[in-house]
DNA sequence: CTGAAAGCGCTAACAG
DNA sequence: CTGTTAGCGCTTTCAG
């Protein structure tokens, strides 16, 4: 049905290889010929077919992006950094989402190396263990993993400086005179959300007159930040500052603290981290860490294409982007 | 490098044809056959490669999903909801952003079917011309139309009840006493949208006491609401009720008008579209027209999946969501 | 039930 | 510069 290269051939009256040649404007074809040839195809309306290519080539000009939910927003601004980068380099993106499921992350890695995807942007799932990095580059393409500091591993990465981020937060809480300091973050292992959680508390520990943070660890979600709001408030009443570990849960820890009637930042102040879109239209203006979300995905898909046209097995790559305060109204001075 | 049906044929001393039979599950293998070269396929970790199947099969069990932008909360709710859809099928996903770009959109096209996507998802882009129409369906690939109600067209379609959203909208802010009435929509002939203000329009018309919204067209994103909102208070003052046609834009209009100095709701109310999850959020949390976003999504990869069966040109399916309103606390009665 | 052979549509040496 | 010839790795008749 479809009109193939020897459709091409035969009404040009010329070898295929020649229109495979003239075609891809490759060296080696009379101009003449490859007009001809050129505008047979046109009207043949003739469209090569990438699969049969990819066969023979080897690449597939696909890249896959695996992260744990499209729906976050900082996911959803990394997906468009890679995507618009793949585009213009001539690569699709295969969207695939993981929910930070160990088994489900395996099974994509499966499929995608089945379909001879050229290389796998992968967000960090949780922490990886050494069979499931076995596993992965045993896969034999390419991966770069996002949101990850350059492991001891084989991988290429690419993150935000989250531990100064981290810092960031604690700094800024410090200054503004608060005691009493609760961090709320995701499931405990995971991956960057641990680093920032470590840059936190070491800069806290750091003051002249050190703090000890409330930990509390949920969800990186709204809701998750909704629950260990709530948690926080039964255990820890007296807590004058929060730092969460994501705009979402920053949210959500705001939509609770108020409906417990909570004023923010009057009785007590939120941070965020990520600096999403929405951050500065919440009630009040969140006042946040900002990373790079685009940036990193076009930075991964950048990396990840050097590292297939360089045939695999290069050394990795490691790229850190780095992170600011953005100061807006959900936090004030500790009320004396 | 990678280890081929052949390797498997050889090392487990049968043909390739029965390889390929075996490890398909077709009938005609003998149980003891299958048993062994299953084994010996794991035992060498054979993957087979989807590539090559798929030049033979025609099938890629790829689909793709063309919509403007994924950081629109709205289009990553959809495509989580298709991915969730394809990958239970088994069926990979890949993502496109158009911008609403026609000539974008066409490349992806023309780029989607050279790799033989066994079918699109795609989000309206514009308004279709006659030429590109002809030119998608031209590309012999099935398609499903998104946030379009069914046209005269050949395409299958999914969407909410955009018209009756708009209608239900129009009748709320009637019950609340409003008079001066804008509505704040996205670029002219923006499908779904224009159903929107359609449904709107009409619905205010009819009142017993007739009413004329100011109509002012934009951008549909966050800062498409920001202008429009600016604008409207430049020329229309006095207008107390604000239907957005989508949340973003309501952000957008909210944070205008908040800077201005407007009270919300006392001074004037806002009302969005598509209850993202954002919308319960912001202050103050938004009242809005919900549409499953998720549901959308899905039901349009089953319908693809349907056309995809069925080789190609069988009727198109039309499927249309209902759409209700969510009264949270950005609009009130207009103050006597 | 299994093997042999053809071929999917294209690229890539290798001749000429 | 162009034609011939092999495949890429797999499925699929068609024999046996």
């Amino acid at each position: 049905m479809a009109v193939t290269i020897k459709d091409v051939a035969r009404e040009s009256g010329v070898n295929v290889s020649t229109v495979s040649r003239a075609l891809n404007g490759e060296y080696g074809v009379h101009a003449d010929t490859r007009e001809h040839v050129v505008a047979v195809a046109q009207r043949l309306k003739y469209r090569p077919n990438r699969v049969a290519r990819g066969l023979v080539t080897g690449r597939s000009h696909t890249l896959a992006l695996v992260v744990s939910d499209i729906r976050n927003l900082f996911f959803a601004e990394v997906a468009r950094g890679a995507e618009d980068a793949a585009y213009r380099a001539g690569y699709d993106l295969v969207l695939c989402n993981s929910d930070l499921d160990p088994e489900k992350q395996m099974r994509y890695g499966q499929s995608l190396m089945e379909k001879r995807v050229d290389g796998i942007l992968m967000n960090s799932v949780a922490v990886l263990s050494k069979k499931q990095q076995e596993q992965l580059s045993g896969l034999g393409v390419p991966i770069v993993l996002l949101n990850r500091t350059a492991p001891r591993g084989v991988f290429s990465t690419v993150c935000a400086d989250n531990e100064a981020g981290g810092a960031l937060a604690a700094e800024y809480l410090l200054k503004l005179g608060h005691r009493k300091i609760a961090h709320l973050t995701g499931p405990r292992h995971h991956g960057n959300m641990t680093e920032r959680a470590k840059g936190f508390v070491a800069r806290l520990a750091a003051a002249r007159r050190p703090v000890r943070p409330v930990l509390l660890h949920g969800k990186n979600n709204f809701q998750g930040g909704v629950e260990l709001a709530q948690k926080l408030m039964a255990q820890h009443p007296d807590v004058t500052a929060v730092f969460a570990a994501s705009d979402m849960m920053a949210f959500g820890t705001i939509r609770a603290l108020m409906e417990a009637g909570r004023r923010i930042p009057e009785d007590v102040s939120v941070m965020g981290f990520d600096n999403v879109e929405l951050a500065s239209i919440v009630h009040p203006p969140l006042t946040t860490i900002h990373q790079p979300k685009y940036e990193i995905g076009q930075a991964a898909v950048e990396i990840l294409l050097r590292l297939v046209g360089r045939g695999e097995h290069q050394g990795p790559e490691h790229r850190m982007f780095a992170v600011e305060l953005v100061e807006r109204q959900s936090c004030m001075e500790r009320k004396a």
